[in-house]
RNA sequence: GGACGGAUUCCCGAGUGGCCAAAGGGGACAGACUGUAAAUCUGCUGCAAAUUGCUUCGGUGGUUCGAAUCCACCUCCGUCCA
């Protein structure tokens, strides 16, 4: 199977500028393809994880990869699929950020001479001149045309900046830029970025009367039509400072039934027959492919060590077995304890498995937590420092929270 | 620049002098049922030394015994007219 045809099965293609010609690039490796990353924060997540991961697909099938760090464009903010204005980020902020993309995706895909390339768009974007740009760029855009593109008809309704309006532009400019500079003919990006990408390839025929194509990735949405990769807390993050890889192993192992085989298609690098198999499964056999959804995606993000460990550390929690060496840990210290004591309360906030001391007292009186498997409803049950001697205290709330406290 | 309308807790949204830590819904969290799933039901959802106290309704001042609610100014947003 050509990567093309790889692609479609996996369910990765959205839309096409022209199939047949896209087709015959990609599968004779003759594509140089651009996606880009805005910095909008200071980690990747499990959005762009799916946007490299069909870079190193691509690349592995002898396209040239350009990533392309939107130092730029970050300084505008893209209104596409946003119901709300950005926030403006400073400068540094958005320098910072693209530092640590760079860190973050040269850990994916292999860059450097005749490899991948990665460029940041503030090359070319900050040093605009504004009345020249208008004037050559600018008079290429039909406003009239541009209104009508989904991405701003959401935005008709609770306000569009001009600043954000001039997305579109800067997108476009970017691709004709990378389309002279490195004869990147191709752009990929989420399905979101459609009218954005269209623009570009609008202004490269324009300009170069050339023909560039671009391509879109299905969103990532589960049974319920929500975007994935998001939590109550944000972002499922691929830095483990801020997702550590157990949670990154739980995100996906509690995954809804309706969408482990569109995750296991769609994000993994196992051959599609494989997952073919998987997909006559049901009910709680299930839950073998969430595991294996789960160890696959963590080894791809984390390492082969830290995917072994998570998986190990949730055998642990819920299956009885394997070991509570790998399960999340809290320090706690001397400051937590008052006159050599700690109260159950105090427990649950230092480990950060309550955000304040009126929801552990909650989560106390409700049931749901337990020391040492052991559930205690005493909303004043007191520990005793000599208690977390030897292997630490196994605190839990709720089913799926756990941490081992151990003193310092 | 002018005329209106708006800003309420994580989100949507009610409240227009005391009965307001603020209806209702969503989400989150906890419990039951389960398969670490989904659906359903129940509880819960500002903070704390917790039958009490403290801080919150865009901001700053004011009126009042008492303000989310009234007044003044300011900031931001929307609609219409320029």
């Amino acid at each position: 199977m050509k990567i093309f045809e790889e692609l479609q099965a996996r369910g990765l293609l959205a839309q096409l500028t022209d199939e047949e010609e896209i087709r015959e690039l990609v599968n004779d490796g003759k594509a140089t393809f651009y996606i880009g990353f805005d910095p909008t924060a200071d980690s990747l997540h499990v959005g762009h994880f799916m946007a490299l991961c069909l870079m190193k697909r691509l690349q592995m099938a002898g396209n040239k990869p350009i990533a392309l760090i939107g130092g730029g464009t970050g300084m505008i903010g893209d209104p596409s699929g946003r119901t709300d204005m950005r926030n403006m980020m400073t400068t540094e902020m958005i320098d910072h950020n693209c530092e640590c993309f760079k860190k973050q995706m040269s850990r994916f895909i292999e860059f450097g001479e005749g490899k991948a390339m990665m460029v940041n768009n503030a090359e070319w974007l900050r040093d605009l001149n504004y009345i020249e740009f208008i004037r050559d760029i600018g008079a290429c855009f039909s406003v009239n045309t541009m209104l009508r593109a989904e991405c701003y008809k959401q935005r008709m309704e609770k306000g569009l900046s001009f600043l954000e309006f001039n997305y579109m532009i800067m997108q476009s400019y970017d691709f004709l830029e990378l389309y002279k500079r490195y004869g990147c003919n191709m752009q990929f990006g989420g399905d979101d970025q459609w009218s954005n990408m269209l623009g570009g390839t609008e202004l490269i025929r324009k300009k170069l009367a050339k023909d560039a194509y671009a391509m879109t990735i299905t969103l990532l949405m589960n049974s319920e039509g929500k975007k994935m990769g998001k939590t109550q807390k944000g972002a499922v993050w691929l830095d483990p400072n801020k997702t550590t890889p157990y949670e990154f192993y739980q995100y996906w192992r509690n995954i809804g039934d309706a969408d482990v085989l569109k995750c296991l298609r769609m994000l993994t690098f196992l051959p599609i027959e494989q997952i073919d198999e998987m997909d006559k499964w049901e009910g709680s056999q299930l839950n073998e492919a969430k595991d294996i959804l789960a160890y696959e995606l963590t080894n791809l993000v984390h390492g082969e060590e830290e995917a072994g460990k998570a998986k190990e550390a949730s055998k642990g929690l819920f299956g009885g077995s394997g070991s509570i060496e790998n399960m999340p840990k809290a320090v706690l210290t001397g400051d937590d304890f008052r006159d050599g004591k700690i109260d159950l309360i105090g427990m649950l906030t230092a480990s950060g498995l309550a955000a304040s001391r009126s929801e552990g007292r909650r989560a106390i009186e409700q049931g749901g937590v337990s020391v040492n498997d052991e559930k205690v409803t005493d909303v004043k049950a007191v520990y005793d420092m000599n208690f977390f001697d030897n292997d630490g205290v196994i605190l839990k709330k709720g089913k799926k929270s756990f941490k081992r406290l151990v003193l310092k």
